[in-house]
DNA sequence: ACAGCGAGGCGAGACGTTCCGTCTCGGCGT
DNA sequence: ACGCCGAGACGGAACGTCTCGCCTCGCTGT
């Protein structure tokens, strides 16, 4: 065998599971991700601290699934199935502005701020954390800017030789630059500008 | 008074001092930001905890402070006083090349990458500590950039209407995105490809 | 000019506290 | 009755404070 004494799936706590992420998330928001324990995860849980080992390796990784859960309930709350994708109105500024905009409003939205912070953080020190991170709360958004990148392409609002994934960064990069290091302002203004500026391209026509 | 029991600065031993931060620089590589103590990095020194605790109020000051150093030696190594400038050779591409992959090698080099991505991802959760870092040790490279764009923009190489700000961001951003969310390679290619876009916009011309 | 003295930083480490991760209990649901 | 559950005891690690002498300064009185 190559893993050992693991626990039967099928007999988990249903209740006990909810009841640890949404401690988890109360908590981290409370008193930030350095602070936040897994005994107070615990208590607060009303559970016991062996609950939280037997299903979790790490703090980072009760607040990834916490965080993935809160994410699912936000996209299932804004609308329906289809929901997340980006709107195709031949106007390819405009439709980057808005998700961008959006984009902007949840970094600055209290709520995930902190949260998001510091799994952010630990995938920055910790790959493996870093890598799940991505995979799983990052790329899916990711995925809906390059697909209307691509679909402009082919329409030929983008020049054809342009790497897709090189134009999604060129438009999220400096927003997550902005947000992670705080160097400026996050505001709708700065989306517009940043979808401009790289539709456009710097140097003079 | 507002502070109390401030120590006396020309009483403070220079040689624990240096000791302190070369200590903390070595131990950062060597396991790591999360599992760095500051009992660690006295004994390595060979200090008393209390000497760290009376200069420093956390280990992030501490490595912030050591990360400086780094930098100003390797500033003075890197040939005199001028050392610290964007070549401006009057090809834009060119010189934004140059200076970007070197950003590259300054990122992916083993023995900056653990000791920077642990202050960063310290940044990105506490605030003040961010300040501190933006301030000091990221803020003087992006100035690099932002005179080399503007003296670009007296020239004509860079359209008049835009801001040297997000002109600086459009390149440094998709930078620190891959590097610390390790979304992609992070090459020469990648910074030449970078410059490319950038300059020249994602729409047709 | 110089010996004496007090202030304060220094290395070392003891101390109580918090949290870690493991382990051991009954209890209880399946 | 098997195994997850809540609860919490346990030893270990690191925290941040504190208390020791030790040593090096700068001031001071002779």
């Amino acid at each position: 065998m190559v893993d050992k004494a693991v626990p039967d799936a099928t007999r988990r706590s249903q209740r006990s599971h909810r009841a640890i992420l949404d401690a988890a998330l109360e908590l981290v928001g409370e008193m930030g991700y350095p602070r936040l324990t897994i005994e107070a995860i615990a208590a607060r849980a009303g559970v016991g601290k062996q609950t939280i080992y037997r299903w979790w390796p790490s703090k980072a990784a009760v607040l990834l699934d916490a965080f993935e859960v809160l994410g699912e309930r936000a996209a299932r709350e804004a609308g329906g199935d289809a929901a997340s994708e980006i709107p195709d109105t031949g106007d390819l500024a405009a439709d980057l502005k808005r998700v961008l905009r959006a984009t902007v409003d949840e970094l600055t939205s209290p709520a995930y701020d902190l949260p998001i912070r510091a799994l952010t953080a630990e995938g920055v020190i910790n790959a493996e954390v870093g890598a799940e991170f991505v995979s799983r709360i990052l790329e899916p958004g990711l995925r809906l800017y390059a697909t209307r990148l691509t679909a402009a392409q082919e329409a030929g609002q983008v020049a054809a030789d342009i790497d897709p994934r090189i134009a999604l960064e060129l438009l999220v990069g400096p927003l997550t630059h902005r947000w992670l290091l705080r160097t400026g302002p996050l505001t709708h203004a700065y989306a517009d500008a940043l979808v401009e500026t790289a539709l456009r391209g710097l140097s003079p026509r």
